[in-house]
DNA sequence: GTAGCTGCAAACTCTTTGCAACTCT
DNA sequence: AGAGTTGCAAAGAGTTTGCAGCTAC
């Protein structure tokens, strides 16, 4: 797969130094980092960087579909690149996000939808749960 | 069950006369009002309440869980009583919100929790679909 | 009487935007 | 050259909060 830079360019978009270092922070990241995440990691690379700039280029690229947009209930946004389909499960008490596929679930999904006469567009899946204690 | 009036009282919340009109809205509510539209039906009622004492109502209301607080990919919050256990499908074309629950799917996602080592606390699951066109 | 509640306005957080300067192509 | 992009600061939306006065208990 081309990388982020060249599917940016040939949308149409120009490539600019800020854009340079922000799609290589998000290259980079193997996480589900926040705007001020990405902002923080950018300005490490370029200082002159503005997180107005972050907000517009993540913008772009979650029209794009280059990157996931998620809103967990956090109230505010995180990022996530090269998302192959899955879900989450965010672990309460340390903030880590864990990634789940199953296929079971993907077919149940859209026989719901279905049942009630829809066509599945879009959903979202999160499990928020503690690590099971095993017994002593 | 008991009404929320009673609820609220025997969880050591005074009655005043805001909270009596806020609780007589939400319990007419069979919908999935937003706080301005909890805070303009209260208004018809008693037009000094202020959209803050809404605010802080729901927010003691989620905390005693009298009343789920849902975001759904809309940027604010909405709220909804008397919540049996059940999840969403919003309708794209008209913001309309669909119950429905799926016993196979309560099942599968302790099992996705379990698997991964985690006890299911809380989770969330919202379908985005529109109506399937029939032909003609 | 007093702890709790209220309205008001100011403050806060996250995000978007107008504008003048700048920079890829 | 010119459209697109940037930083800055101001503005927006939704929500929270400090405070002085009020009210249920």
């Amino acid at each position: 797969m081309p990388d982020l830079e060249e599917r940016c360019t040939s949308a149409g978009l120009k490539m600019t130094g800020q854009r340079r270092v922000i799609l290589k922070v998000l290259g980079e990241a193997d996480d589900h980092p926040s705007v001020e995440d990405v902002y923080d990691r950018a300005k490490g690379l370029d200082s002159s960087i503005s997180i107005a700039t972050v907000y517009r280029t993540l913008s772009l690229l979650d029209e794009l579909d280059l990157v996931v947009r998620h809103e967990f209930q956090e109230g505010y946004s995180r990022y996530e690149v090269n998302a192959d389909h899955h879900h989450h499960l965010v672990d309460l008490e340390t903030g880590k996000v864990i990634e789940f596929q199953n296929e079971e679930l993907e077919k149940l999904k859209v026989k719901i939808a279905k049942d009630l006469g829809y066509d599945l567009i879009d959903h979202r899946l999160e499990l928020y749960g503690k690590k099971t204690k095993k017994k002593k």
